[in-house]
DNA sequence: AAAAATATGTAGACCGATCTATTAAGGATT
DNA sequence: AATCCTTAATAGATCGGTCTACATATTTTT
């Protein structure tokens, strides 16, 4: 692939990801998806000859990798589990509120828009969470109850990133934070 | 209204509840709500002359009531807080199963589609789960964290149910189960 | 009680816009 | 020359919404 077709694509990927972040999967048209990233329709498919699902599952499997480095980048400078979940939680409170509550969970609302329905999508997703899921794991390593605690923590996260977004406000996380301690003690 | 308007209009509402929880709100197509009610297309903007936004929103605060009066039996038979949650999360895991891994959140999608583009539903949403959170809040009356317990334990079950849709299984609603003993003793 | 008038609700054809996807041809890059 | 990528016209389906005509109740008037 020579640069300017992998820039295109990587634009492709970029308004992919922004629209399926605010509106979801069925909320982001793919003329709207061409026309924010000007590329022309036939690059679409060029790139991505599997039409909208591939298009849409690997701006999720992207994002997913941009969630895992940032939890590598926390890994290294906490000294604790509990500051990492910190540090986890305040970064998506940032990226949430300087976005003007558009960017929650890039994963979450196409994981509930096909869960049922899309099974490509919907493997796409499960793998992003289980992930997610296993970087938690190895942050709690040692812990009786690590497997139960790493899948907790995730609900957590995405819960409270859910109803911050839904409310409009970062309180749903700051309380979260304030309890987290409990579970990790 | 007269009785079989009132049926019509509540056809429709099971219809679009139906088809939202399973796809949400841009997922769910006008066409496929007619057919599937059996009502005509006239009869829909006759019952909801604000179109679809107002049929989602009505069935949306309609499924929030539903929920409401599960806690509402929940909170008679439960001896303490601990069993109140524990009942959620196993009514709400039988659910999420026999639906096929369709009925999770019955208002999680539509949250997060329109979030930041519909102030509609987006405060439909809202006042959903501030009900929720109200009724977890009376639940826990006397402890001296129970604002943020009510919203952690609210997070905590959304994103438990999100988890387990993902992944087609009851495994994260277990893992909760098990940890949320910590936050409530 | 019969007839007329008014709500209430049903039925479906129709509209313009938008949806995803295909196609055939041409330009750029190596 | 050969591969890579772009361009734009087009297809057919579906989208939410409007509209007019009709049927069925309910109330008012006589």
């Amino acid at each position: 692939m020579g640069q300017k077709g992998a820039e295109t694509r990587d634009r492709l990927l970029d308004a992919t990801q922004e629209s399926v972040e605010a509106a979801g999967y069925f909320g982001t048209g793919l003329n709207q998806v061409i026309t924010a990233s000007g590329a022309p329709r036939g690059s679409l498919y060029f790139h991505f000859p599997g039409g909208k699902d591939q298009l849409v599952a690997e701006s999720i499997r992207r994002a997913g990798r941009a969630i895992d480095d940032v939890m590598g980048g926390l890994a290294n400078s906490s000294a604790s589990a509990a500051e990492f979940v910190d540090g986890m939680l305040r970064h998506l409170g940032d990226r949430l509120e300087e976005s003007g509550w558009r960017k929650g969970c890039p994963v979450a609302t196409v994981a509930l828009e096909t869960a049922a329905t899309n099974d490509l999508l919907q493997e796409a997703c499960s793998e992003v969470y289980g992930s997610w899921e296993a970087a938690l794991r190895t942050q709690l390593a040692g812990r009786p109850d690590a497997d139960d605690l790493a899948v907790t923590i995730l609900a957590l996260t995405e819960g409270a990133l859910l109803l911050a977004r839904v409310h409009r406000g970062r309180g749903p996380l700051d309380s979260v934070a304030r309890q987290i301690g409990a579970l990790l003690r």
